[in-house]
DNA sequence: GATATTATATCCACATCGGATATAGTATCG
DNA sequence: CGATACTATATCCGATGTGGATATAATATC
């Protein structure tokens, strides 16, 4: 996968770089990730499930995430929940968004926007 | 100012945040703005004249930037140019805004995204 | 004087988003 | 065991933000 093919996911919904960072650790199903989503950023970023589900169908149909067989022990399992694991490309892509807005805050330092490190 | 009200203008508009990061600097016209962010950016950032011309008249609304009087040696002006300056609300919202983006790039560290740092 | 660039402004279509609504399975508790 | 709350997925609607096209006109170049 070449770097220049990934521009072309650039700049990322900022819905979809939340799912692709909660499912960098491990697979989740939708609901689980409004909860961490919400719950790692202490309440700052709360996902509607409008705009989750939408999110995933993008997702999927890139490619960046895909959703699994592999379910939990039953106990501990809902027949309702549908699993999703990060793929590959959607590491890569997660991965140039983090470089993207890394560059963004660099760029207001550089201009004195955040103080005590302009 | 106190910070909760900040809170009400997150996350920003991308072009009003490159906007507000333009003018960080000098005080500018929209034409300007459109280049300068481009030169910053290596050209990834090109801000359409739609994009810009509305961007600029919702800032205005919001007092996150305002038109000057002020306007350069006549022979280096021109008259259809409208300069604008960036106000200490606009400074603090482009500094929250980079706050946030931090946290968003921090977050994708902490789960792995950005290899070398992990 | 013709042409290209600079400069501002508005319109249209598309993508994304939050909130409302719908449907139904699961858990809790009297 | 029945009512109620929570979990879970899914779709629809209206609002916002965006690029690209279009319009208009002043300025610079040749």
């Amino acid at each position: 996968m070449p770097a220049e093919s990934l521009d072309a996911f650039l700049p990322l919904a900022p819905a979809a770089f939340h799912i692709l960072v909660a499912l960098a650790d491990d697979d989740r199903h939708g609901y689980a990730i409004i909860q961490e989503v919400a719950s790692r950023t202490d309440g700052r970023v709360t996902l509607s499930a409008g705009t989750l589900y939408r999110s995933i169908q993008r997702l999927l149909e890139q490619g960046l995430i895909l959703e699994t067989r592999e379910r939990p022990a039953p106990e501990l399992d809902d027949q309702r929940r549908r699993y999703y694991r990060i793929t590959p490309r959607g590491r890569a892509v997660a991965r140039a968004e983090a470089r993207r807005l890394d560059q963004l805050v660099k760029l207001a330092r550089a201009h004195g926007i955040v103080p005590g490190s302009a």
